[in-house]
DNA sequence: CTACCGATGATCT
DNA sequence: GATCATCGGTAGC
C-alpha cells in the first residue's frame, strides 16, 4: 500500500477554502536526487476573473497565466521580478482561473537537497552565512528554490502520475491558522485571503508592496 | 525586530 | 513604458 495523496475534488474549490486547507500539508517532490518534501505554513488565495484586482486572472486569460484556466490540481509555476519564481496550485474546474500561492513551509525531508539549491543561487559572497534551516523555503520564491520548481514544472498535474503531490494527512486546526490581508500587493489589500499557521518560525515576515520610481 | 531600496527581465497595455 | 503575488543587504531602533 503506498502513500495516499489529495486527490482533484480537493481542490475543486474556491482558492479561499483551499488555502487554509493545505496547511500542515506535506507537498512532495521526487526528484533524481531524491525526495524534497515541505510542510506548509502559509498560503494565499487569488481569485476569480474581473473579481480579484490582485489575481494573474483579473484581465482574463493570457499565454502566462493560461494554467491557471485549465484543470484544477495542477501546478501554476510564474516567474517574476526578473529573477523568481512562484508555485501555486490551481483551483476550481476547467475554465474558471483561481489558484493558491504557496508562500512559505517547513522542509520535512530531502532538507541537504534544498539547502544546495538554495546556497547555489546565492551571489558569490566573501563568507557566506550558512542559511537556518527555518529560511530554507520562508517565501515564495525561497520555496520554489529549494523545492526545486521551475519552468519546467509549470503546468504539472499533482493529481496523477508525476513526480509533484499533495500528501493526505491531517491539516493544521483551524484555531492554529492566522487570516490577514494578502502581501506584496497593490491593490485587493481589502482581502484577507492569507493565511498561515500561528507562531510557525517558517511563515515569511509581513511585506508591504513597495511602488517603483522610474529611473 | 521594521523599513527601505536596487537588481533584473518577462509580460501586458 | 509601466508594472510586478520577491529577496538580500543595509540602516536604524
Amino acid at each position: 500500500m503506498g502513500e495516499r495523496f489529495l486527490a482533484r475534488e480537493f481542490f475543486d474549490r474556491p482558492a479561499d477554502r483551499v488555502a487554509p486547507d493545505l496547511l500542515g500539508r506535506v507537498l512532495v517532490h521526487d526528484t533524481p536526487a531524491g525526495r524534497i518534501a515541505v510542510r506548509l505554513t502559509e498560503t494565499e488565495a487569488y481569485g476569480l476573473p474581473g473579481e480579484d484586482p490582485a489575481s494573474h486572472t483579473y484581465r482574463g486569460q493570457t499565454p502566462r497565466n493560461s494554467v491557471m484556466f485549465g484543470e484544477s490540481g495542477h501546478m501554476y509555476v510564474y516567474f517574476t521580478y526578473g529573477m523568481h519564481f512562484c508555485a501555486n496550485l490551481v483551483c476550481l474546474p476547467r475554465g474558471m482561473g483561481s489558484a493558491v500561492l504557496l508562500r512559505a513551509g517547513e522542509i520535512v525531508e530531502g532538507a541537504g537537497l534544498a539547502r544546495a539549491a538554495r546556497e547555489a543561487t546565492r551571489a558569490a559572497g566573501p563568507a557566506p552565512r550558512r542559511i537556518p534551516e527555518r529560511d530554507l523555503a520562508r517565501g515564495p520564491a525561497r520555496l520554489a528554490v529549494a523545492l526545486g520548481l521551475g519552468r519546467d514544472h509549470n503546468g504539472l498535474d499533482c493529481c496523477g502520475a508525476g513526480p509533484l503531490r499533495v500528501l493526505a494527512g491531517e491539516a493544521a486546526a483551524p484555531t492554529a491558522i492566522g487570516v490577514g490581508p494578502r502581501t506584496g500587493i497593490a491593490n485587493g489589500k481589502e482581502t484577507l485571503w492569507r493565511f498561515w499557521i500561528k507562531a510557525d518560525p517558517t511563515v515569511s515576515p509581513h511585506r508591504q508592496h513597495m511602488p517603483r520610481r522610474r529611473a
